[in-house]
DNA sequence: GCTTGTGTGATTAACTGGGTTACAAGGATA
DNA sequence: TATCCTTGTAACCCAGTTAATCACACAAGC
């Protein structure tokens, strides 16, 4: 059929904007009024699955959004609203929202951060980007030194690396290993007083239980002021991110990572795989 | 009580969150988590309403949107994420969406604009947003003459007086017409090169029809290049904004606007109250 | 009159999400 | 060991929402 790639499009369309909120009829209604000039409900029922009598609640639903504009008359007419307006329109709502969100949460009683080292506390969370903020933070907060390891190029955003460049700014001793070679180069451009080295990973995912062994990927590993240590991992399956988190010098975690660290072990190219242990 | 304007907050926050795709019960949660360093499944119960058994699934979603993080253990420990990285989180999230939505809706078959002189379409939109998009596409499209006339104050946005400077700055002749002093003032300012002047805007709502007369105000009026035009009103009751728009220079509203004007009843500051005053 | 197409409203079915209860696992205490 | 309490998982029910269908009023054209 000659609108094969576009059906691809339209499905995806429909669920971003029943994400974005709107029900399913109102997410077809405006899709296939997207498509052409203007349409009669008759019409949007045809192209979009619709059934006929209930393409008028849909529709003045989204046009009180503002998603569409109608022409009353008999027929009346529909026309989607172009898509920059429709956009925009709608990151507006989302814009206000997250502002006052953010007053309203931030005039809560305060979390007082339980400061002190945390002895053994390891905090896991999961999602990429959720992973990328938490990177970014502990990125900025890092006064002395940083120790960064990332598994996969997809993983080095540009805002990560305008934060590493920040850091080595404000004299930060800043050491990237990864093992992609187009990784290291970027990094070497972008953050030219970084140190960047070649690292191949296997050694962790081998490690521990050989069932699934090469199950999960690992992600980044980051250490700083050899105080705060974060390390994820990739599941190949879901490709979702999840990732664990410590902070304070004696922390059970850091002093691990330090310690593997101290005798060489990750910054060695090919660590000779210290076998069962873990 | 001790939180009484915190708990403004509270529900603010909690209604904002639903609005931006969390349940009932995650809201709840991540709010209460918000207010605490951290906490167990018990005390989040115990603080925010959500019935103790539903916590772990509200906070496992939380957990895997990146909202909040957790300490296994037993009794397992949960923490929100900061403010401004959850904020960023959940931004990333929906910038996404807005990317990757205008995309697809663009890759749909095109309207392909049906742009003749439209002789007598008149469509009509809703909601403030929209409208103030709309208007904003109107301003940047105007080549040569601009003729703008606000109801009140709120409806002159920052955006509205940059379009409106880049007009001028293009060699488009900018009148603008409002009745209230602070604005006037304003967008001369803002604005330098822009004709300002005083209008009352009573002659149109108490125009033609008395009994609902004074029900709505008007809201704007925009008349560009001689040949597009939008008016809002403002459901007093619902504070609503509604608008019409025509465009064609032979379109019947546009006819009418530009004869109104020509006859000079919209510039005059005290235009002989035509019809029933009030 | 009849027919066709448009728009409104009511009515039913399916689903989602809130609220509750049951119960297994694991410590702590006696 | 037996018992009690807490924690965590899972299943369930009920209600409000939303998808889907149906009935009908109205207007225009034949």
């Amino acid at each position: 059929m000659s609108s094969s790639d576009s059906n691809e499009n339209r499905n995806q369309a429909v669920e971003l904007l029943q994400q974005l909120g709107l029900k399913e009829y109102e997410a077809k209604c405006f899709v296939a009024l997207s498509r052409v000039p203007e349409a009669t409900a008759k019409e949007i029922s045809e192209s979009s699955e619709v059934p006929r009598t209930r393409v008028y609640d849909a529709v003045r639903i989204l046009e009180a959004q503002g998603l569409v504009e109608v022409q009353h008359g008999n027929p009346q007419l529909f026309r989607a609203v172009p898509v920059e307006e429709a956009i925009s329109t709608l990151r507006d709502q989302y814009e206000s929202r997250f502002d006052t969100l953010k007053d309203a949460i931030e005039d809560l009683d305060r979390p007082a951060e339980s400061d002190s080292d945390s002895v053994h506390e390891v905090w896991s969370l999961s999602g990429t980007t959720a992973i990328a903020n938490r990177t970014q933070q502990l990125v900025e907060n890092t006064s002395d030194e940083l120790f960064l390891l990332v598994g996969h190029e997809s993983l080095v955003t540009d805002d990560l690396m305008g934060s590493l460049s920040e850091a080595t700014d404000r004299g930060v001793s800043v050491i990237v290993g990864t093992e992609d070679q187009s990784v290291r180069d970027a990094i070497r451009e972008r953050v030219p007083r970084a140190e960047v080295f070649v690292s191949k990973l296997d050694w962790l995912n081998t490690s521990s239980d050989p069932d699934d062994a090469d199950e999960v990927r690992i992600g980044r590993v980051l250490l700083g002021d050899n105080s705060t240590i974060l390390v994820s991992s990739i599941d190949p399956t879901t490709s979702k991110e999840r990732a664990v988190y410590g902070r304070g010098f004696s922390n059970g975690l850091v002093v691990i990572v330090r310690r593997l660290m101290a005798t060489g072990l990750i910054r060695s190219d090919d660590p000779a795989k210290r076998g069962g242990d873990e």
